[in-house]
DNA sequence: ACTTTTTATCTCATTACTGAGATACTTAGT
DNA sequence: ACTAAGTATCTCAGTAATGAGATAAAAAGT
């Protein structure tokens, strides 16, 4: 997602827009900084595993939640269904998580990490931890809080905006 | 970029780590969560030019600024150098942008728009602003000062924790 | 003047997806 | 039971990039 430019028009015209969509656009601008950054941070990070972002959600997710439909995967990594196909065979390939029948759907499947996929994350997640709160650190945990709140509440009326729907097609 | 996981560990588990992780994780999921569900918005609205994210990004930065050198546009818009490329290959052959001798430096090639894109860029740009505006109707004029001023402190920060290099390769 | 180093852009093979459609199974309706 | 509609996953062609290396020019060092 490539970054929202700041500046004014070039030749010095009047916007020809008002203030509430100035301060949108700066809050906008600040924002995906702010997320490319720690992004940036965070990717540094889960690369020293040989993963990718998004190789590494899926495992997080597994990590913590435990063998999930692939569905539901899909769902929370915010990825296209060829996508988790994509990912689940690669992370397959290497070992570290594996396909397994579903009981009730013989069309589903789960994703299931396996004893060297928990292995690895026992051993990595801890660290990304670290990594994650060295990147939050240039606020203090009361700015941190007041901010959580204040990206909560703006996450919770966009995606409303969208419809329940389409958060990702499929 | 995939969404950070939210949840705690399968077995219940106390996790390994603190406070200031817990603190700092649970931030970054709803950092990303806000950042993907109002770049949604965004890009839901710039599909309606058939543009993609980056090459309205290119567009926008080109009528804010005016002319610039590609590499300029390579570190504002966050793009590999054969992004860049790329990009400016594309909107040139929709005759959007065109490329420019840089009279100082045989080398360098500005990246201008034309007529055509300064059109469009003025029909479409005070539309996207009002997109933008909305997206962020979930907060408050004030809310949104306070999210701007904490986000910008993260946001520096963290830039800055990578060193002033690598804001991304080329 | 002549290397060496740095800088600006482009090329190209490769990667990490997307999204439309195919396949296979399940659920609901009749 | 039979058919229609719905759902879960996979396939595959295409796309938007990445990043290493090529090319060319400029700047610095000697």
């Amino acid at each position: 997602m490539a970054s929202p430019s700041t500046a004014r028009t070039a030749d010095d015209e009047t916007p020809r827009y008002g203030e509430a969509e100035e301060r949108a656009l700066a809050l906008w601008v600040v924002l995906s900084r702010a997320a490319q950054a720690v992004g940036a941070l965070s990717a540094a990070d889960i690369a020293r595993s040989e993963l990718t972002v998004a190789e590494f959600g899926v495992l997080e997710l597994l990590h913590h939640k435990g063998p999930l439909l692939l569905g539901e995967v899909q769902k929370r990594v915010l990825v296209s269904s060829g996508g988790v196909t994509y990912i689940v065979d690669r992370l397959s390939e290497r070992g570290l998580i594996e396909r397994r029948a579903c009981p009730n759907d013989r069309r589903a499947r789960y994703a299931a990490l396996t004893r060297k996929g928990k292995a690895l994350m026992k051993q990595v997640f801890p660290q990304h931890a670290v990594a994650i709160r060295d990147a939050m650190a240039g606020l203090s945990p009361a700015e941190q809080e007041q901010a959580h709140a204040l990206l909560r509440k703006m996450g919770l009326a966009a995606a409303a905006a969208m419809g329940p729907k389409a958060v990702r097609e499929g």
